[in-house]
This record gives C-alpha cells, sequence and structure tokens, in this order.
DNA sequence: AAGCCGGGGGG
DNA sequence: CCCCCAGGCTT
C-alpha cells in the first residue's frame, strides 16, 4: 500500500471524535482552526464549544462587540487570532452575505486566514485538492520520506508543500488531510513515537535509517527577552480599581490590564514612589505596598514577565473605578487574571 | 529571512 | 529545563 492509503487506513481505526469533526459548516470548521493554530486540540476543545454555544451563526460573531470575543478568548493566547476572527466574522457577513467563500484564493484573503487554514477550509468544507502542511504533517513526512531540510527554512517549505501536494490522495482529501494530522498528534508523536506499532514502519525512511529522533529538522531556538513589570493596583475606599486597556504594537493588543510601569531591572518602593506622579489619580497615596514578595514570572514563549503587583491607596477615591467585584467582565491576559483571583473583596 | 505573538502540557 | 502545539503577520 502506498503513503496515502495507509494514513486513509490508519485514519479509519484511529480517528479521535471531536466537536468540529461533526460536520462540514465552513464556520464552524473556520471557527476550529483558527483556535487550533499553535493550540493543543485538548486545549481548544472548550473554548471552541463556548464560541459554539455563543456565536452559533458567523452574523452572531459579527454582531458581537470585540471586547466580549476577547473575554471569551481569555486564556487560549495570540489574541491577534481573535481579533481577526472577528473582523473576518464582520466581512463575511457584510461582503459574503454571510457565506463563506468556497476557493482557496478567496479563503486565503481573509483575515488570519494563512496557506494552512485556506487549505484546510478548501479540502474539509468543499472537497478541493488543496493539501494541508501543520506541524504535524511536516514531521510526518520528513520522516517516512527521510527529509532532513529545515522546516522552517524558505527552501524546507517550499519543498514540504511540493511534496505533500504530490503524495496526497485528491480523491479523499477531506479525510486524507485530517488523516495525516491525526496520525502526526497520536502516532508519530515530537518525542516517543509509537514507532513498534506503526502500520508505515515497513516503507519508513527514518525508521529504517534509525534517524526518526534527529527528524524533523528545525533551524535555531528564539532567544528570551526579559521584562520588569510593576503593576500598581489602586484599591479606594469605596474597594474600587483602575485596568487600562493595552495599545499599539506588542503583547496583549487590545487587552485590559491594571496601569503599568515597565522599568529595566526590579526596583524597590522608594524608585515606585517617585514614578507616580505620572498616574493620574495616584499622585499622593497615602499607602503603597507590595502585595506578592516572592516576584512571579509570567513565562510567554519569547519573553519571561518579572512581575510585581503594588497595592496602592490613593488620597481621594476614584473618579471612574471599577468595583472590584466587577473585574471579571474584563478581557485580562493570564497573568492578571490569576492576580484577580488573589484579591479579596 | 527573521521576529513577534500566549499559554499549557509533557518529558 | 526544554520542546512543541491542526500558524500568521509584520518588518
Amino acid at each position: 500500500m502506498n503513503f496515502s492509503r495507509l494514513i486513509l487506513q490508519w485514519y479509519k481505526e484511529n480517528k479521535r471524535l471531536l466537536p468540529w469533526r461533526e460536520t462540514n459548516d465552513p464556520y464552524r470548521i473556520w471557527l476550529s482552526e483558527i483556535m487550533l493554530q499553535q493550540t493543543r486540540v485538548a486545549q481548544g476543545i472548550p473554548y471552541y464549544l463556548k464560541f459554539v454555544k455563543a456565536y452559533p451563526q458567523v452574523q452572531d460573531l459579527a454582531r458581537a462587540k470585540e471586547e466580549e470575543v476577547l473575554k471569551l478568548w481569555q486564556g487560549l493566547g495570540y489574541y491577534s487570532r481573535a481579533r481577526n476572527l472577528h473582523a473576518t466574522a464582520k466581512i463575511i457577513t457584510e461582503e459574503y452575505n454571510g457565506k463563506f467563500p468556497s476557493s482557496y484564493k478567496e479563503l486565503l484573503s481573509l483575515k488570519g486566514v494563512g496557506d494552512y487554514t485556506a487549505s484546510a477550509i478548501a479540502s474539509i468544507c468543499f472537497n478541493l485538492p488543496k493539501a494541508v502542511v501543520d506541524g504535524n504533517v511536516y514531521r510526518v513526512l520528513a520522516r517516512y520520506y527521510g527529509i532532513d531540510l529545515p522546516i522552517n527554512s524558505r527552501e524546507g517549505v517550499h519543498y514540504f508543500k511540493e511534496k505533500a501536494t504530490k503524495v496526497m490522495d485528491t480523491a479523499n482529501i477531506r479525510y486524507y488531510n485530517q488523516g495525516i494530522m491525526e496520525f502526526g498528534a497520536l502516532q508519530c508523536t515530537p518525542q516517543n513515537p509509537n514507532c513498534r506499532e506503526c502500520p508505515l514502519q515497513d516503507s519508513c525512511v527514518a525508521f529504517s535509517t534509525n534517524s526518526v529522533g534527529s527528524l524533523p529538522v528545525k533551524l535555531k531556538k528564539n532567544k528570551v527577552r526579559h521584562r520588569f513589570f510593576n503593576y500598581l493596583v489602586p484599591i479606594d475606599g469605596n474597594k474600587k480599581t483602575m485596568l487600562r486597556q493595552r495599545r499599539g504594537k506588542g503583547i496583549w493588543q487590545n487587552l485590559y490590564e491594571f496601569p503599568l510601569l515597565e522599568t529595566g531591572k526590579d526596583i524597590e518602593v522608594g524608585d515606585l514612589t517617585e514614578n507616580l506622579a505620572n498616574y493620574e489619580g495616584l499622585e499622593e497615596p497615602s499607602e503603597v505596598y507590595l502585595h506578592n514578595e516572592d516576584k512571579i514570572v509570567h513565562k510567554l514563549s519569547h519573553q519571561h514577565l518579572h512581575t510585581r503587583f503594588w497595592i496602592v491607596t490613593p488620597s481621594a477615591n476614584l473618579e471612574e473605578g471599577i468595583p472590584i467585584g466587577e473585574l471579571h467582565k474584563y478581557p485580562v491576559p493570564v497573568l492578571i487574571a490569576d492576580f484577580i483571583k488573589t484579591l479579596k473583596i
């Protein structure tokens, strides 16, 4: 049996029952594909269910406020996905009359939809012969065909896409694409792949050359940037506090946080009070104290955020304070959400 | 071509 | 501690 036949056969016997496998509705497939970008299936499932319930149709998502969408997305990370999701829902509703386009090219033009996602929707929903190439596919092809081109080099990306297109089963593309990804996720895993019981073992180059552990090849790793965050948490006499929305570039765009003083290194309380003049309403606080003696190090894939939360008692009650009990309504990064949990009302 | 963008799970 | 996850956008 050839490669695609083996994949299809394996998929038929081993596929998981997942919520988005009960439909070919482009809206739901699109929703699942955006959520699963750089995200494990297990982590995405509860979010998918939440979104389908809150927004059964693309028009429902288009009508929502971005803040509401971000709130539902909270904790899933890569928040540009949520912002693009919302923007695309509006485009589909207003310019495509609520109906997803059925061509690869039109799908690719949508915000947040790249080659992988356009191929996935085109093949799963419209049965178009477009090969998906995600992290699973890179790994499976690299091992099975013994390809040592770096998967994140220009040549590698091009070569793997061509190879994937060459070996795909166009007649069963819908199941073949899902099959090769499922095979990578469950059988041909990054660590400890189950080669002993693998139906592709006989024809797998990496297995026969004992190079499963060294494939796929990936170029370098990114360096971690260290940042020092000091959050100023006002709590006035009415138990009200203050949030700000992050704007511009960088992490957590459009999410909320407490007023932030970012510094080049850890600071003392004296350094902090010197800066309070720049924060409206916090100029002459009656008290400032450190909430967490032990610094919190919040780890992102490319940044470590060394974080301290300072409780600031303003000299006057806040003009437009937010009751602490209402903080849960705002979309915030996990770092902030975890802190809010520790606040006693 | 390289950097940036989250959070979580597993070894 | 490391790696990787149903990638895409920006520079």
